[in-house]
DNA sequence: AAGTGGTCTAGACCACTCA
DNA sequence: GAGTGGTCTAGACCACTTA
């Protein structure tokens, strides 16, 4: 067998999707789907599976398989798209953000010492109005010292984005990669633990030393991340195909 | 069962791989863990699904799961670190170049009428040696008027690298979205159909106009892309779950 | 209550690697 | 040929949604 059953099997749901439905519609269920091409049910769910990687289909306990819209191009620019106070209400909603000692692991992100105070805000982009991401930003507490006259937690929250930005931010440098949503994050998302994400990390250095980390978590399935100036012309979706030869 | 079994597995796994397994190192086989946790061998396999797509394990038919090693920071700075003849060798290698009307698709995405002839160069970029992305470079021939007079493949590869620089290249934007390799993208990056890719769309702007569009796969399993100031700090990767709070 | 997708099982066979 | 992961099956039950 050259082509597994259910690699096949995609690429002709492709076709009929493209083809026959549009987004918001219903597929046929899928003990109806696998009867009528001859497959398990499992054999389907793994062609299913590989679409909604894809982003092309949503799947809804108890309601039915759907064609997903297109995704959300989401800009991850830095300091005027993702940063707190900076004029317009952004859509980010503070969840949390709790002073704790530095972990092995977070101290060595940090560059600060094992066991150094780090204040954590824990944030939530909203883009339509669901949650599409969540963001840890961790920074050293010796570097914002004005954070301790807050008692409440959604005034120091509030105070560690507004005092991060009197620091004098001159740099970011990104990373971006593959990961799944453990539970706090899914649970966050609305999404059951598993679900892949996009996990974007940010590093912001005030001169010259790095100042702050940020880790984002984006949803996979409906959000393309967009950099560099602001759309120069709108992105529009390509086939990870080559898209010049329609070979096959 | 408020938790699936699968991900409990694979949480515990987590455990055992980071205390008692390093790089490189063969987990017992599949056979063998299912027996040992008490549970059928496609519900183990389901959770090392998840760790594989967090590119903990590698997977290799006839030898068995292995841990795999740390993602590699691949820079995706544009012309630096992307770009062709830019001085010294880098890791990229030519595999085509077709000149064909555009698609209606690609059009759209260029900016060019439909039919209009377009230039993609599609590219190998190595970084160990390994294949690490493929890239489209699509170019409207009409804007690159000396490229007609080579006749070789390879020639002509070049030429439209060489000559889409002296465009005065003055901008770009990135879009970074999740899919999975179909067969021609699978098969340049020597991996299965429906591997995970990290895309990379990428425009490039000359005198305030769109002049080529490039579209990237990088392997999601091994690749973490890096953008920026060209790394400020090394990049440790951190754990998608919450830094801070130990939970669970 | 009926219908949907999500999980889990036990077993079979295939494709590949290596001694 | 023995051992590995990859695919596929047929069936069961669960969790969730809607009516």
């Amino acid at each position: 067998m050259p082509e597994p059953k259910y690699w096949h099997l995609r690429t002709v749901l492709v076709r009929t999707i493209d083809a026959e439905f549009s987004t918001g519609q219903i597929l046929p269920n899928e003990r109806e789907l696998a009867a009528r091409f001859g497959v398990a049910r499992a054999t389907l769910r793994q062609a299913l599976d590989q679409l909604e990687l894809e982003g092309r289909l949503v799947r809804r306990r108890g309601i039915g398989t759907l064609i997903a819209a297109p995704r959300v191009g989401v800009p991850v620019n830095g300091r005027e798209e993702g940063w707190p106070g900076s004029g317009r209400s952004q859509a980010w909603r503070i969840v949390d953000c709790v002073t704790a000692p530095a972990t092995a692991q977070l101290a060595r992100v940090l560059g600060v010492a094992e066991g150094e105070a780090v204040h954590t805000v824990r944030r939530l982009r909203l883009v339509q109005g669901i949650a599409m991401a969540t963001e840890s930003l961790h920074v050293p507490a010796a570097a914002l010292p004005h954070v301790a006259g807050f008692a409440a937690e959604s005034d120091r929250a509030r105070g560690v984005l507004r005092q991060i930005e009197r620091l004098g931010i001159d740099g970011e440098s990104r990373s971006v990669e593959l990961g799944v949503a453990e539970a706090e994050q899914a649970a966050l998302l609305e999404r059951p633990p598993g679900t892949p994400v996009l996990v974007v990390t940010t590093q912001y250095a005030a001169a010259g030393k790095l100042a702050a980390v940020a880790v984002s978590t984006y949803r996979a399935d409906t959000c393309k991340l967009t950099f560099g100036e602001a759309g120069l012309v709108e992105v529009t979706p390509v086939q990870a195909g080559s898209p010049v030869r329609s070979a096959s």
